[in-house]
DNA sequence: GTTTTAATTGACCGGCCGGTCAGTCAGTAA
DNA sequence: TTACTGACTGACCGGCCGGTCAATTAAAAC
């Protein structure tokens, strides 16, 4: 009967905060902004719901923040990969496997970003210009130093590769009922190391194949 | 102020329901189907708001049936477009054209995917097994033929190119940010030969390169 | 011309939901 | 003790929105 063994009884506003945006987060990305309510949120956090606003001025505040901590974490280990483009095959081939597994490591991540993109303002696909222009450069050094076939730009090769990456992961569930595809957990390192040979053989100018 | 020359005079319960589809489609695509109240879709449609219940039982079927027909357009286009595998390098150098400009073609398609993607129910970015199969098996063909590099499975191969495509333009607006991204309407022919050059050189066995 | 059918309409409702507000309560510093 | 601050609470509200209904009217069937 006595469930307040279960609620914070000494007052604690980060961790009251904290569970708020816990809930929403789940609530959101479950079933989407408009169709979450705040007193559902409330209940999941164990909170009254008047207590959202305390901190959260309005609901799409309480997105934004949502949006905004999960944000925060998956730049921070984006720019910590991205930091140093490839300059090596070896490096090319690392980044592409860090950011796989970025990924596939962060499901929710995926869905924040789908749904964040449908609506106008900040969108989490995006890279930073000042994240993706030295990957670039890297890249374009290494067509320079004939490493790369000639006639392939890097800006489109590196959407092609993030593309490859990316759409697996917002589509695998589509692409699991394809006749012939394992599940997942096969299906991964598989569909990896599948795009990693082409995408070195297209890529690679003639005798620098690995 | 006579408004009502633009309303139809005539009883058309085709071009009613027709107009109820059309202001749903628009509304839906441009703000998710929470957020878009059905007395808009009717201002839009120019009919009264009981009307829309007259065709559809429910709001939820309203976006059924704006999601059908989109579906039904695309996947009979799709499905001619597929009908027939590739069996030479030229048609699967065709198929993937074919592919790029049905969806540069139809970008509110693209939009409905990504919403219809997020709900659980309907997925339209799947593609029927059956259409899909044949493919995968012209091009289990292709590689028995030799056609192939070994070690490259066709399946992860096919996930691979439609994966290159949707995501290209799932993402547009984020890659026309970076550094050196041309608008669209270079871009987009840019980033196709691009992929078809190294998806084919990435793919095919040494020998069989065009 | 009459009957039948179906398209069309506007008035209306009940519930839900974001947001408000007037306060209470727990810690804290003097 | 007291005064004060800010975390916390529950009752409440106004409006919007999906959905209903009874009535009306144009077309079709006879």
């Amino acid at each position: 009967m006595n469930e307040t063994t279960t609620l914070p009884k000494t007052r604690d506003a980060e961790q009251s905060r904290g569970r708020i945006l816990d809930a929403a987060e789940a609530l959101f990305l479950a079933e989407g902004f408009s169709r979450t309510a705040l007193s559902r949120v409330a209940a999941r956090a164990a909170v009254p719901k008047s207590l959202i606003f305390h901190y959260f001025p309005t609901k799409q505040a309480l997105w934004e923040a949502v949006k905004l901590r999960r944000l925060e974490g998956f730049v921070s280990r984006q720019r910590e990969l991205f930091r140093r483009g490839p300059v090596t095959i070896e490096e090319l081939v690392a980044s592409i496997r860090d950011y796989f597994a970025l990924l596939r490591d962060d499901p929710a991540f995926i869905r924040l970003c789908a749904r964040a993109g449908l609506e106008p303002g900040l969108n989490c696909a995006r890279f930073d210009p000042e994240l993706i222009g030295p990957f670039i450069a890297r890249l374009e050094e290494a067509a320079a130093r004939g490493l790369i076939r000639p006639g392939i730009e890097p800006v489109y090769l590196l959407a092609l590769i993030i593309a490859a990456v990316t759409q697996w992961f917002e589509a695998r569930d589509d692409f699991a009922n394809w006749p012939g595809m394992p599940a997942n957990a096969t299906a991964d390192p598989a569909y990896l190391e599948t795009i990693i040979e082409v995408l070195l053989h297209g890529t690679l100018a003639t005798g620098a194949a690995r």
